[in-house]
DNA sequence: GTGAAAGCGCTAACAT
DNA sequence: ATGTTAGCGCTTTCAC
C-alpha cells in the first residue's frame, strides 16, 4: 500500500500536482469539473494533507506553541482551554509544553518548541525568568505574547490582569469590614504577579493608613499546601491577623482548610479573600470571596493578540491589563472582637 | 539577514551539509575537531534545527497528538500534565486539541491533528463516539492509544481504570455504613466510563441484595451543576436516598453543595462518595470520600504504551485497567435514622 | 485552465 | 572521515 500524495492523485487523473494542489484548496482558478474529480478521488483514496511538507514550502505551520509553567493549577488549565479554543477557531493547533518553575527546563522546552517552527508562541514564564532567558526567542523575532506573568525589560505583547488593583479591591473590602490586621498569604517576588499582588497589598494598606507589618507576609508559591502552612504560621503569631488576602485561590483553599484544623472558620471568625476565581471558588464552603481574573478573556485575548502580530509583525507592542472584579461571597465577614476562648 | 540553515553552515566551513547534519547530531562518525567547529559556528549563528524539514525526510515528527474532550475538568488536566511530562521525557512534544462532547468537532479536530503527522495519538473520545467515527484513524494505521474512555469494538491500546470495580468499592463502603437507599448521581451511557460506573452501581447493589430503583439514578454529564441539580431532585423524592455515589468528583462537589442549600451536610446526615480523587477532593469540607483513579499513572502509562507501539507497531494490543482505590474521608458516615425535623 | 520546474531544509544512501 | 546526490510532499512562479 503506497502512501497517497498529491503525486499519485495527479498521476491517476493525468493532471499535474499543481492542479491537484490548487483543486484541493478549492482554488477558483481550477475548472469546477476538475476540482470535483480531484476532490472525489482524494476522498476515495483517503488522502491526508501533509502539513510538514506544506510548512517547509510556505514557512507557516499554523501551530501556536504554548509554554506554561503549570497546567495542573485550574486557573491555568482554564486559560489554556480558552487559548486552545480561540486558536482552533483561527485554524491553528496548539503545541504544548510545561516546565514548572525550572528555568533550566524552560530553556530546553522553549528551544524544542522553536524547532517546530510555530507561527507564534504564548508564554507564561517560570519564576525567576529574566530578560536574558528569553534572548534567543527575542533575537529570532518569532511572534510572542506573554500571558499572566511578564518579564521585566522586554518589549513584547502582554496580557494579564491588573493584579495590584485586584488585591487593592480585596484590601478595601476587608478594611470596609473592619479588619486592620490583614495577612498576605503566598506569592513571591520572583514573578510579576507575585510582585504586583504584593504591591497591591502594600499600597492598599497604605491607602487606609494601616502600617505594613512584615511579619504578616508569608511569601511562598501559591499552592494549597503553602496556603495551609501560612495560615497556621499566621495564627501562631503573638498578635495574629483577623483576615488574609491570598495570592491565588489555591492558597486560599489551603488557608481555609488550615483555619478549620484550628477550629476556626472563614467567614465566621476569620476572613479570607482569594485571587483568580477558579470554577470551584464559588462552590466552596464557605464560598470564596475572590478577585476574578477572567481566564476566558485572558486566553482568548492572548490568542488574538498573537494572531494580529503574526499577521502584521511590525505592529506596536501592546500591553493589556484586564480589569479585575471582586466577587464578594461568604469567606469574608465583618470583624468582631474574638472573645478570649482559651479553654 | 539570511536565515541560517545547514547549507550556510556548510558553506562557511567549506564542508558538506551531510557532515554538518551529522556533526550537529553528534555522530561518532564525524571527526571530533570537525564536530567542534560545526557546533560552535551553529551556536554562534543561532542556528535552529528545522523539524518540519527533518520530518519530511524521516517521516517522524516526534509529536504526540493529544485529543481530549475537556481539559477544564481537573481530572483531565492532571492526566494531561502526566502525559506531557512522560512524552517530553521521551523527547516528544504534545500537539493538543479538544472538542467537548461534540462528535462533529471531534471529527474535524482528529483530521487536523492527523495532518500534522504526529508519530502517535492519545485520545479520550467525546461521548457517543462509535467505531465508525474512528474509522479514518484506524485505517491510517497511526499508533493510537485510548485513554479513560474506550470505544466499543475497536482493537486499540487502552488505559483506563476499572470503573465498575471502583464504584463497587464505593457501594461496599456505603452499605457497610448501613445505607441501602443509595443514589447514582451523573454519568451517562454514551461513554464507557459512564456505562462501567453504572454497571458497578447495579452490580454493587445486587451483591448486597439491594433491589435497583431506577428513580435513584440521575444520568447527566459529570459537572458541578449537574451534581447539584441531581441531589436536589434526589432529595425531593418521596422516599429519598440516604447516600449517593457520584460519577466523578465534580458531580460530588456539586452534590455536597446542593445538600447544603437544603440544610444538610455530607458526612453528617447524608453520605457522598466521589470518583477520581482530584487534588481538591482531600481539601474539601468535608473532605471527600472518593475513588482514586490515579491520573498520574494513567497519563504516564498512556504515553509509554504509545511509545512502545510507535517503536513496534506489530505489538499485540494492550488493554490495561488501573486498580482503583477507595479513599475514605469525611463525606461519608454511618446511617442514622433522621429524626423527623419538619419545623 | 493547466503544466513544468524549482526549491523549502533536511537525511540517507552511496561513493570516495 | 567527508562529499555527492537524490528526494521527502508540497507550493509557487512562470509558461503555454
Amino acid at each position: 500500500m503506497t502512501r497517497v500524495t498529491l503525486q499519485v492523485i495527479a498521476e491517476t487523473l493525468a493532471v499535474s500536482t499543481a492542479t491537484v494542489s490548487l483543486a484541493l484548496r478549492d482554488s477558483p482558478v481550477v475548472a469546477a469539473e476538475t476540482k470535483e474529480r480531484v476532490q472525489r478521488l482524494a476522498a476515495e483514496l483517503g488522502y491526508v494533507y501533509n502539513r510538514s511538507a506544506a510548512s517547509l514550502r510556505t514557512a507557516r505551520t499554523n501551530m501556536v506553541a504554548v509554554g506554561f509553567h503549570d497546567i495542573t493549577n485550574p486557573y491555568f488549565a482554564e486559560v489554556l482551554a480558552a487559548v486552545e479554543d480561540a486558536a482552533m477557531a483561527a485554524g491553528r493547533t496548539i503545541l504544548l509544553a510545561t516546565y514548572g518553575e525550572s528555568l533550566e527546563r524552560q530553556a530546553r522546552v522553549l528551544r524544542t518548541l522553536r524547532e517546530y517552527r510555530p507561527d507564534g508562541m504564548i508564554l507564561c514564564v517560570a519564576a525567576g525568568t529574566q530578560k536574558e532567558d528569553l534572548a534567543p526567542l527575542l533575537a529570532s523575532g518569532i511572534p510572542l505574547t506573554q500571558l499572566s506573568r511578564e518579564t521585566a525589560g522586554v518589549d513584547l505583547d502582554f496580557v494579564g490582569s491588573d493584579d495590584a488593583a485586584g488585591v487593592g479591591l480585596a484590601i478595601d473590602h476587608l478594611v470596609g469590614l473592619g479588619h486592620r490586621r490583614i495577612a498576605m498569604i503566598c506569592g513571591m517576588d520572583s514573578y510579576s504577579t507575585g510582585r504586583a499582588r504584593r504591591r497591591g497589598y502594600c499600597e492598599g494598606l497604605a491607602a487606609h493608613g494601616i502600617p505594613l507589618d512584615p511579619a504578616l507576609m508569608f511569601p511562598a508559591y501559591g499552592t494549597r499546601e503553602n496556603g495551609l502552612a501560612a495560615i497556621q504560621a499566621a495564627l501562631a503569631l503573638p498578635d495574629p491577623p483577623t483576615a488574609a488576602v491570598c495570592f491565588n485561590d489555591l492558597a486560599a483553599f489551603g488557608a481555609m482548610n488550615g483555619l478549620r484544623h484550628l477550629g476556626r472558620e472563614a467567614g465566621r471568625d476569620f476572613s479570607i479573600v482569594g485571587c483568580d476565581d477558579v470554577a470551584e471558588a464559588a462552590q466552596w464552603f464557605p464560598a470564596l470571596t475572590t478577585v476574578r481574573n477572567r481566564q476566558d478573556e485572558m486566553g482568548r485575548l492572548a490568542a488574538q493578540m498573537l494572531a494580529a502580530r503574526i499577521r502584521e509583525p511590525g505592529l506596536p507592542t501592546r500591553r493589556v491589563l484586564l480589569e479585575p472584579l471582586l466577587m464578594v461571597r461568604a469567606s469574608t465577614a465583618p470583624l468582631r472582637e474574638r472573645r478570649v476562648a482559651t479553654a
